[in-house]
RNA sequence: GCGCCAGUAGCUCAAUAGGAUAGAGCGUUGGCCUCCGGAGCCAAAGGUUGUGGGUUCGAUUCCCGCCUGGCGCACCA
């Protein structure tokens, strides 16, 4: 049993003594305390019960010091401090142990299962398929991507889904706008219609369909030479997203398409629903949605009135398909434009019968682009933008995905493409990587020289207080892929293994692994090993590669 | 005007659920390779946490006001 366990169980127990029930999670936070001198945990349930129990918090802290009566294999001493905190010194005996707990585990170290296997689905990027995907897609894919992973690592099930737009409005003009592209090719002069698309890529692909196709749609009715050519378009940029997608180590359970939905009328049973419960009515032609009643600023138009379904419709059948797939909980990634959109369709949600709390929208802030020490305005229409491939290209898939996930998600993101371009050693995840290359190199060496890092050892000679240090550091890991799942807070991974690396140099700098005493060489073996497992499933987390060398 | 997000060291960000003396990187200054990878390690300097109140044993964190910046307030998607 790793300690941290054992300090919850023995403090749920101690508090079930004082007759408090200890279901409130705050009452069970261990804390790591910032400050070194207050020991490894810190448990502050003590000042948290003064007020309800009118009790001195110190008080109270002595009592639960009392009932919690801690091994001392765990707990080789603990304190009351300052208001009241209980501090504990883990012994040195359970961490040498927990060193051969984590290389049990191997790639399951940092696993729970308080998700339950519940089911519960991330959809992210879902960018309309009217042009390549931008430098903000990149952000979104990487935090959907790793948050989706560590909640299958905290034991739910997960699926990673992608909504393609591939109807409506945008796919005509998209369709009208290669149009103007194509013809231009052929020597027909024409514009690009009112809110159409400049960018330079379809102008590429005006000429790939040339290349296909010749003249001959040319020949097609207006009408139908431009639904030909939206079709073409989407098709082709479709497939340009998965390529980017899949170049960026990102696998989608499930490609869901507008179009489906359209087919199968599920808008339209949606209407019905609503109407039955008396949740619709007719104003000036159109048709509303009392999201009023929900909470919602104002009512919404379900139908406009030249009887179009809006995009709002569309998509409260699309979440309503997602309840009816089984999903308990629906993480949306959205853009900070679209936080005006939440309360709507939480209404929706909830005038369907889904719990407002089943519905989870996260917005990840925007991505301003630095060149030059410049902001880079990007600009759709003056086809401005900086593609996701050319950042992968520019900056690699590893860094690229550590610059998105290193901030929390409500933060905006400054990404400096210079800096990025540099590839240099200033750039963290090489820090992070850097540790894992060099255990690698370490254990050869060590096969070399007559070890064999597979065999078993006497962990009780490591004893100083890098090694402590270090097997402490890679104990938080669990924690660390919990709070970070459950907060929606990815942002803690790699700060945290910039940590675990920075106690691993500084250990390494101190303490030489392979040397003349044996004993001491193969415990310190199993300690670097049981670091670099920590490190790889980290990194694994991120889709981030781990090198055995650099 | 209303709403959402943000404001922490020169710059980019942390601060683990309200905890103890607010920490890292970059940049600046100065040290460390006879040795398993120097893509590393150590140290110094740098702060009225935008601002004014409140809640409490304790506030960067929670509440209210104000200031600044970004975004949103469609019968668009």
């Amino acid at each position: 049993m790793k300690p941290q366990i054992y300090v919850r169980t023995r403090l749920e127990n101690a508090l079930r003594a004082l007759g408090i029930d200890p279901i409130d999670p705050i009452l069970l936070n261990l804390d790591k305390p910032k400050q070194d001198g207050f020991g490894d945990l810190a448990i502050t349930s003590a000042m948290s019960l003064a007020r309800d129990l009118r009790q001195p918090p110190r008080k109270i802290a002595e009592k639960l010091l009392q009932l919690l009566d801690l091994d001392q294999f765990y707990i080789e001493k603990a304190e009351i401090a300052g208001p009241g905190f209980i501090n504990l010194y883990l012994a040195k005996s359970c961490l040498q142990r927990a060193v051969l707990e984590i290389l049990d585990e191997r790639d399951t170290f940092g696993s729970d299962d308080w998700g339950k296997g519940i089911r519960v689905q991330f959809e992210f990027v879902s960018a309309n398929p009217t042009g390549p995907l931008n430098i903000v897609s990149a952000r979104a894919a990487a935090i959907g991507d790793v948050l989706a992973a560590l909640h299958e690592k905290v034991g739910f099930v997960v699926e990673r889904e992608y909504y393609v737009n591939d109807a409506g409005r945008q796919v005509n003009l998209l369709g009208a706008s290669l149009d103007v592209r194509y013809r231009a090719e052929l020597g027909t002069a024409g514009e690009i219609p009112e809110g159409g698309y400049h960018g330079a890529y379809l102008i590429d692909l005006a000429k790939a369909i040339l290349e296909e196709y010749g003249s001959s749609l040319a020949e097609l009715p207006d009408q139908e030479r431009r639904e030909r050519l939206g079709r073409l378009a989407l098709d082709a940029m479709l497939a340009k997203h998965r390529a980017s997608l899949d170049k960026y180590r990102l696998n989608y359970d499930r490609w869901f398409h507008e179009t489906r939905l359209r087919q199968q009328s599920e808008h339209l049973n949606v209407l019905k629903v609503l109407q039955d419960k008396g949740l619709i009515y007719e104003d000036e032609g159109a048709t509303w949605f009392r999201s009023t009643q929900f909470g919602d600023e104002k009512d919404r138009v379900l139908v406009t009135s030249e009887g179009e379904p809006t995009y709002f419709l569309i998509d409260i059948a699309y979440h309503q398909n997602k309840y009816q797939r089984g999903f308990a909980v629906l993480h949306d990634l959205w853009g900070p434009d679209h936080h005006g959109y939440i309360d709507r369709m939480r209404a929706a949600i909830q005038a369907l019968g889904y719990a407002a709390d089943s519905f989870r929208v996260h917005i990840i802030q925007q991505v301003n682009l630095f060149r030059g020490g410049q902001v880079v305005k990007m600009s759709k229409r003056a086809g401005e933008i900086i593609e996701m491939d050319e950042l992968i290209e520019e900056v690699g898939v590893d860094a690229a995905r550590y610059f998105f996930v290193d901030r929390r998600l409500s933060q905006p993101l400054d990404f400096d493409i210079d800096l990025a371009k540099k590839k240099s050693d200033e750039n963290p995840v090489y820090y992070i990587q850097y540790a894992h290359a060099r255990i690698s190199n370490v254990l050869r060496y060590a096969e070399e020289q007559g070890f064999n890092s597979a065999m078993a050892a006497d962990l009780s000679v490591l004893t100083n207080d890098a090694e402590m240090e270090l097997i402490k550091k890679c104990l938080e890991f669990p924690q660390v892929v919990s709070k970070a799942a459950q907060f929606i807070e990815p942002h803690r991974l790699p700060n945290y293994l910039y940590e675990l690396a920075n106690v691993f140099h500084r250990f390494y700098h101190d303490n030489r692994v392979v040397s003349d005493d044996g004993a001491l060489t193969q415990a310190r073996l199993l300690l670097i090993q049981a670091t670099r497992q920590v490190i790889k499933n980290g990194l694994t987390l991120m889709q981030i590669t781990a090198p055995e060398n650099m």
